[in-house]
DNA sequence: TATTAGCACTCGATGTCAACGAGTGCTAAC
DNA sequence: GTTAGCACTCGTTGACATCGAGTGCTAATA
């Protein structure tokens, strides 16, 4: 047994053809096939030796005895690791993602809808965007509006012109004066500051005395808490062109594609998993198995970080079968997260 | 040739018959089988003869040759016109019904997702929801926020309690407080009416010497004109259960589901043909064809009309494979409906 | 010692053929 | 008008042969 890092150079460069190949056409590929390819003139017969060791070492995988090979998730993991080749975002793309880009006024929530669009079709695969942890999100101004006796509305608008709205149910009844200075109090009091923040701070004001006393607090408090606690503090992801996993053969069969629909719709399921698996610093590549989540199976997933000034990290990108040209799809979607990062950066000064 | 209407009792029986044994079984069926079922004991060969006499007349249709009958949209047309089983709505289904309808607090907004979840978990079809076209909605509330310079955002109040907001970008920049006055000012001035009916005053108004004068006045015309512009006078509809489709062997096909979802995606254009084809006043059934829309071939759509008391009108209901149990279907979408118009009329009281 | 030509072998894909059976249409008898 | 009987149609199923792409192994080769 070699340990995996010893792929001599020959083995690399078959390794390499085999995936791209694979990529390309999605048929096993046979050892003619790379015997041609290869720049030294080497023989089927010596290529099959090597696939039959990188079969071993478990970077390939045969559908059948007779077929060619066809790469695992290892496979694929070795080659995004290693032999990635360098892709360019064209000039085209270029453009079309600067217009689409500019196209995003008024709201950021606009943008959580144009990317992941963009995304799916550059690549023909599935775009997605997954927004920051509602908690991290900075106060720029709340208000409260009295609807009916005890319905009063909430309008959240965070720094980046985010905008949120929310209805709650309450116990007392308030006046719109009330919930006008509860408002102005808590921006006052509180703007610039996270939502978590926010919330340990009213913790700590309703412990004390005062806010026993001071009417104006107490009512701050009451409404600030209950309109916190309402908002779930997950990530919010937006998925487009889920459709396009229907045009890969390979995950054509219909139970696959209904498992895979469940998950997509499972949202909160899959910010989870990703939560955990992906990295606030750099972009990365998931591939098939290494989610851990059988649903999953057969699919791959770029991503890259996206950020607000203040650090708040969000991630995009693009998902789609394991048989993804990777290298088109990082370039892609580390462009747009730069973009993206410089947009929301820039609006926020 | 006869005339369709002239179908003899025996006839019906049988048409009846084969169409329900269709639904139930989703095989052909054969003359043995409605045979056995007649309740005057027929041979099949009568029953053959029947049978031949329907297919001319275009009721039914043969996968193939030494195949048994299949009803066409023509023979569900008839049975659901004329032969269609009383159906009443189970009290294990009435009271979650009940339930769910209760839970409905806050925001409509919610209702219209509860209810198509609601009628795509009962059915197992799709469910849907389409909400009366937004011109005809009244207006209880509005509210404009300044963020920026010249970025103002608008928060919007019907009269069921259905918030809505919305960022708009102007030319010029507004103080706080004239935002303020033109919203108390619009309140004061077009509570109560519709959308529509609001904006053509605006367009009088706007030509009316005093608004070149009045200051508040104009600020007031700019910005109702520029939010009601923004809003696009159509109806929102809400699907649920989309995945459900794919459990029906004769929608399974790749090509055909795909189709599909793509319809169900392009959501205004659904709404434009469903728009031209639902009555406002009763509940209808649209079977396969009659939409005139070949990506809804093979799909059956029940609806009914939901109302509020002004009388502006939505429909909700399921869609299907012709395949379905209508008698069940369009219990279930009647009962509903009546309750959420009730629900909306108790509402805004 | 590494490479390669040669060869037997495997296995999915494709095509043909026969048997089967559900269901029909037609005819002649009731 | 109804029905028993029968020949016929046609999709389904399974057995079987053929084809060909691709393999692993061995022995010859540089």
């Amino acid at each position: 047994m070699m340990v995996d890092t010893a792929l001599d150079e020959r083995t690399q460069e078959i390794l390499k053809h085999i995936v791209s190949n694979y990529i390309l056409t999605g048929e096993p590929v046979g050892s003619r096939t790379i015997a041609k390819l290869s720049r030294e003139g080497l023989s089927p017969a010596s290529v099959r030796n090597v696939m039959a060791d990188l079969e071993e070492m478990g970077f390939l995988g045969q559908p059948h005895t007779s077929a060619g090979r066809v790469p695992t998730d290892k496979g694929y993991r070795y080659y995004v690791d290693s032999l990635l080749p360098e892709a360019r975002v064209g000039s085209r793309e270029r453009a079309l993602i600067a217009q689409q880009m500019e196209s995003i006024g008024g709201e950021i929530r606009e943008a959580m809808e144009v990317i992941p669009r963009l995304l799916s079709r550059l690549t023909s695969q599935v775009g997605y965007l997954i927004s920051p942890p509602i908690g991290e999100v900075r106060l720029k101004h709340i208000e409260f509006l009295r609807l009916h006796a005890r319905r009063i509305l909430v309008i959240f608008v965070d720094q980046t012109d985010m905008v949120s709205h929310r209805v709650l149910d309450m116990e007392d009844d308030y006046t719109q004066t009330d919930l006008e200075r509860a408002g102005r109090y808590l921006v006052g009091e509180f703007a610039d500051m996270t939502l978590h923040e926010i919330r340990s701070r009213l913790v700590t004001l309703m412990a004390e005395e005062k806010a026993t006393v001071d009417r104006l607090l107490a009512d701050a408090i009451t409404l600030g808490t209950r309109y916190l606690d309402s908002e779930s503090d997950e990530r919010r992801m937006v998925l487009d062109g889920t459709l396009n996993i229907m045009n890969h053969p390979e995950l054509s069969d219909t139970e696959t594609v209904r498992r895979l629909f469940e998950t997509f719709e499972e949202k909160h399921h899959l910010v989870k998993l990703l939560d955990r698996c992906l990295d606030p610093e750099r972009p990365r590549v998931l591939i098939g198995s290494e989610s851990a989540d059988p649903a999953l199976g057969g699919i791959s997933l770029v991503a890259s970080p996206y950020s607000y000034t203040d650090g708040a990290t969000g991630w995009l990108g693009v998902l789609g079968p394991t048989r993804m040209e990777y290298d088109r799809a990082l370039a892609l979607v580390v462009y747009i997260s730069r973009l993206f990062s410089t947009l929301l950066t820039h609006r926020n000064a």
